[in-house]
DNA sequence: CGGCTTTGACCTGCGC
DNA sequence: GCGCAGGTCAAAGCCG
């Protein structure tokens, strides 16, 4: 179906590496863990990788850490991963556990470089542009001064600093850039990265009223590699798979790991071996975003508890409609865990 | 015909 | 203030 897909693989089709983009920059100025050598879509297994160690960036407690090498079994025992120790000392401020969309989110959520700005009364209620779409700008007229010839671009917000929802990356190893995480997504812009032969794209979650953006951009260091990067919360279960969240996932849970949760589920053994042959697909997720995941967030106390768990808990991946996993590629099963890397204040726009 | 991508223009933030 | 780069808009076009 999606022919959008395969032309994009298509005109992605891997070619060396060339310089860094920005996203590499980032990731390797904090070395992240090699990627295990998945066999892109077709043949799945995947990697191993350290998990352990993932969670300990996480700072998620051993006992989850247990649990959820359950979850990422390791299946080729292998590779690579040579956990480089690169920590991201920063990652562990987070936003508190927010409704999604109710307020603001602080700048520091972002990172912790810029300070969060009082300023943050600004962004007008939080639901703004991650809420409701951009749509609500539309309202405004004040500024008309600006010619705007052909395209009647809304007027722009006044001195607000943007506020962008807290934002995780995930790093793959898949020749498609659009990994088919369940939920549906709109195309509305790519645009060239500057050191990166590669474009990137961006994509909006199509349900109404839920304002989750991704980016997705192949790594230009490494070609076989593609930066997903989540921005905002789903307000809904995945519509690829009603039975998704197997109901486990309330909303706010939902929306809480968001992005992720939504995004990328954990595999549930079970599950997969339930409906499909697919069960080795298994993926390990990797952030290596400098904000982790909302509900994550705040402290790496409450982290973990409520948190995580319910990272746990929905698994996309293996429910029936596995629409998603019966495409050949671009399937979150590519996920490549690497480190959570920090993102350079610098490279990455606060918004 | 609806849903989605494409794509150039426009907006915005930031560094110089 | 200028220019750059990232992000977004929306008309046009494609496709099932």
């Amino acid at each position: 179906m999606r022919k959008y897909m395969d032309n994009k693989k298509e005109e992605l089709k891997f070619e060396n590496s060339m310089s860094n983009s920005t996203f590499s920059d980032e990731i390797q100025g904090n070395s992240f863990a090699p990627f295990f050598d998945m066999p892109t879509c077709d043949q799945q297994g995947g990697g191993g990788g350290d998990q352990k160690g993932f969670m300990d960036l996480l700072g998620i407690p051993d006992e989850y850490t247990q649990s959820l090498l359950d979850w990422f079994p390791t299946p080729s025992s292998t590779t690579t991963a040579t956990t480089t120790t690169t920590t991201t000392t920063t990652t562990t401020t987070m936003p508190p556990q927010q409704q999604p969309q109710e307020q603001p989110l602080p700048e520091s959520s972002e990172v912790l470089n810029t300070p969060a700005t009082p300023n943050s009364s600004s962004i007008s209620s939080s639901s703004n542009e991650a809420a409701n779409g951009e749509q609500i700008k539309a309202g405004h007229e004040e500024d008309q001064d600006q010619e705007k010839t052909k395209k009647q671009l809304k007027p722009k917000k006044k001195n607000q600093k943007r506020q962008r929802e807290p934002r995780f990356a995930f790093m793959t190893k898949s020749e498609v850039d659009h990994l088919d995480d369940g939920y549906r997504w709109r195309k509305y812009g790519q645009k060239a990265v500057k050191n990166s032969p590669y474009p990137r794209s961006y994509y909006r979650c199509t349900t109404t009223g839920c304002g989750v953006k991704k980016r997705v951009e192949r790594s230009s260091d490494d070609p076989s590699i593609v930066v997903t990067t989540y921005e905002g919360q789903h307000t809904h279960p995945s519509p690829v798979t009603p039975r998704g969240s197997i109901g486990i996932m309330p909303e706010a849970t939902a929306a809480g790991f968001g992005a992720m949760t939504s995004s990328f589920v954990i595999p549930q053994p079970q599950y997969q071996q339930q409906h499909h042959h697919h069960h080795h697909l298994q993926q390990h997720p990797y952030m290596y975003s400098s904000q982790l995941p909302l509900n994550i967030s705040t402290s790496t106390t409450n982290l973990n508890s409520s948190s995580f768990p319910s990272f746990i808990q929905e698994r996309r991946f293996g429910t029936s409609s596995s629409a998603s996993l019966l495409r050949d590629h671009g399937l979150l099963q590519d996920i490549v865990p690497s480190q959570m890397i920090r993102k350079e204040p610098k490279e990455e726009y606060n918004g």
